[in-house]
DNA sequence: CCAAAAGTGTTTCACGTACACCCATGC
DNA sequence: GCATGGGTGTACGTGAAACACTTTTGG
């Protein structure tokens, strides 16, 4: 079976950088390429879009498809159309970029046949393709998106202690903040439930955990509430 | 002639936002369509991509193609991909805004056969496609980020006055500033260059020019300035 | 008892906000 | 001379930033 067209067409793709955050680290997860171009590098995972799916749909396929990656924050970011970016033929790819709770999920991985693996973010080797180009663009998206859309805690485990989102925080921003003034501010929204639990097995006191109040944070959005760090 | 290939391959296309400024209004440039589908509907001006140019050129040509407007500020929007979005076949269409300095250059509102016009945007009728969707995002962009990027010098002429900059940021953002207060914190950026002009054939006591320091702006930006309203 | 991180208030300073009057020009 | 918009300074309050010590827990 084949399809004939009028006009030449690009082929159409998505790609996912897909953000974790883990032992104080922001994470990529990338994919060994088992066939060529660029045969053994590592690349984001995507894959072609279908002609029936919408962009939001392919995008999630993908992920779980290569990945095990399912139901996380996903967002599209921009899409690349540069002449050349894949050797073989003319190919646009529209990017997206997810945040997973890596801490939470225990995400696999290896799956498929393919090697997949998380990377830190400042030990990512060359990539495939223009992929370079799109994860400096996703993190230039995470790092201005994060401060003032409450978006870090999809890098958090449900429940968090108010150090892990400062760490996520400073390690998103590549800043430091000082522990009192970023406890009273984020406190100050009251977007944070109080639990009435503690972190477990660790070797001092433990901290209190907290939970993102989401339908909180969608009323005051409504009434024009804006986050900000 | 034609192109086969083994899979179905979606549409693609641009579409551009192409906002001016005049009489106190924020504009909108659309065109009405000839053909089937929506004939006679109004749309944004667009059209395919080629297989042999970029998403950005694509954008600029069919802008030059179906306005007339060449050499403005041009950036990428959005991708949109929702099933059955043309009734036609699967089209995708990658989304542009662009700015013009429209009390300058004096665009001409209809070219080539077709009918183009600019309307408030307030004043825009129901769509083809799914344009008043992109439109809506288009305006949401521009209302965020003109907050925080020197963008709107794009809509005014390179010689401009504050009362006028004032209006267009009230107008952007339908918002009241206290015109004291917004002198002093767009002056204190030392980003406008005061020119030994005035505005000419007003009624009234004639405002002192301005002009917009893009040098100083990139120059300050590298060691890490963030221009904000 | 030592190490490691949790938790907690106050002072200072900068900046945003509110506010009213005189000036220049064209008609 | 009157209508229209141009241009200017100050006082006040809020919120950001700087800063150090005590508490809890496990080993």
């Amino acid at each position: 079976m084949s399809f004939t067209y009028q006009y030449a067409r690009p082929a159409l793709t998505v790609d996912c950088v897909v953000f974790g955050f883990d032992e104080g680290e922001l994470k990529v997860m990338l994919i060994q390429r088992d066939l060529p171009p660029f045969e053994g590098k590592w690349a984001l995972p995507g894959g072609f879009v279908r002609v029936d799916e919408t962009l939001d749909d392919a995008a999630r396929r993908e992920l779980e498809e290569e990945t095990g990656i399912s139901k996380v924050f996903l967002e599209q970011l921009y899409t690349v159309g540069d002449l050349g970016r894949d050797p073989r033929e003319r190919v646009v790819s529209v990017a997206y970029y997810a945040l997973v709770k890596l801490s939470d999920y225990r995400i696999r991985p290896t799956t498929d046949a393919r090697n997949a693996a998380w990377f830190g973010v400042s030990d990512v080797p060359k990539l495939a393709f223009d992929h370079d180009k799109i994860l400096a663009l996703a993190l230039q998206r995470l790092q201005g998106k994060v401060r003032y859309q409450p978006i870090g805690f999809e890098l958090l485990p449900p429940k968090f202690t108010l150090s892990q989102l400062q760490h996520l925080y400073e390690t998103v921003l590549e800043q430091k903040f000082d522990k009192r003034n970023f406890r009273k501010k984020i406190l100050s929204m009251g977007l944070l439930i109080e639990l009435d639990e503690i972190e477990q097995d660790v070797a001092h006191r433990a901290a209190r955990l907290y939970r993102f109040d989401e339908r909180k944070y969608q009323q005051l959005k409504k009434r024009g509430f804006n986050f900000e760090l």
